[in-house]
DNA sequence: TTAATATTGTAGTATTCGATAAAAAAATAA
DNA sequence: TTATTTTTTTATCGAATACTACAATATTAA
């Protein structure tokens, strides 16, 4: 039983509402009059429950991994390497071609160059993108050591590429590319996988 | 010879500050104090010579498509396709790595997301980016034509998968990628070279 | 010398930015 | 009821934003 004045606002709805526009607009591009109108709340009450700008993007770069990213994780369980990129490319791509979200990649379209008071946040993508990054590539020294791939494979060399393709497609949602044509990028590039 | 006062600075000079901002850190990251900063001129000679940020945008813009990154028509004149893709790699990380440039490619750090007033900024990077893939197919078509690719070859669609690893490389350049990394993911998306 | 022309330097404009102070409102605890 | 606690509402704040009016300055043309 909380004390004082409940809240009016349901404050994960209004964080969906934060993320689709960081999404869409990016962290510099998102003001906080458009935040608070689409999140249905006025200043005070987000910087009560949110913190500051900055902190408000951190929860929202949380939820957006821990839900609409969660493909990547996902892809990573099946059983052999090769049917992980393929699902890796097939979750990136349902993801972007959701028509409730923004396009691309919230990791690449949140900040990639910025002002300087945006650094931090573009510093946090950018360990965000080598954490996914790390994660597939842990996922391909397992297959190595599980005989699924060549004793010889460049585990992080293949993660790189496949994770670098993800990132290329998220530009390319950008540009407003259709599911078949992404679709036949991840075609073509799973045709580099080593034999 | 002109009539009133001449000019204390060299247009192009100051091109060439602005560009290297507007990379470094984006349309909407960018301001007119640290432009005339970096430029050596106060805010009314920017204006009387490039016209207003958008304008001194798309000057730059043309400017870095005629300079840094004219490897990419260099490479399309390679005598084989083939060799073309490979040389719009080698070039992509040679300007990226290039220590007096900004990492990545104009075209993607520019403005990926943005809010509302650099939405025309946004679109014309989304065109231009469009016109730097149907350049590569068209090279590719050509490469058909020639025998040099095979009859049955996708152009369209191969060209696309190579502008989106350049794309891709220019995101992990944001993040620090070191020149071994990008080669290394040139050298496995050429793997996915049609035979 | 004088008039005409273009650039430079100073000092602004109105607006928007992220962030807050203070009081009113709505709940629980005593 | 009364006191306490928390949120909401209203009204800002100072700083930064893109942009410009105006006068001083430096050149060429007459």
């Amino acid at each position: 039983m909380p004390r004082g004045r409940p809240r009016e606002f349901d404050p994960d709805q209004a964080l969906d509402a934060a993320l689709l526009l960081f999404w869409r607009h990016g962290y510099e591009g998102t003001s906080l009059a458009a935040l608070t109108q689409a999140m249905g709340i006025n200043m005070p009450s987000l910087y009560a429950a949110f913190g500051n700008k900055e902190t408000l993007f951190r929860r929202a770069l949380d939820r957006y991994l821990q839900r609409p990213a969660s493909y990547l994780p996902n892809a990573l369980k099946e059983p052999t390497a090769r049917r992980a990129a393929e699902q890796l490319f097939r979750g990136a791509i349902d993801m972007t071609m959701n028509p409730r979200h923004p396009d691309g990649c919230l990791l690449v379209q949140g900040a990639l160059a910025s002002g300087p008071t945006a650094q931090v946040v573009r510093k946090e993508l950018s360990l965000r993108r080598a954490a996914a990054e790390a994660a597939v590539r842990r996922r391909l020294e397992r297959a190595i050591a599980e005989g699924d791939l060549a004793e010889g494979a460049d585990a992080a060399g293949l993660a790189r590429y496949l994770i670098t393709v993800v990132w290329g497609m998220s530009v390319q949602a950008a540009g407003g590319a259709s599911r078949n044509q992404l679709e036949d990028i991840a075609r073509t590039a799973m045709s580099a996988w080593p034999t």
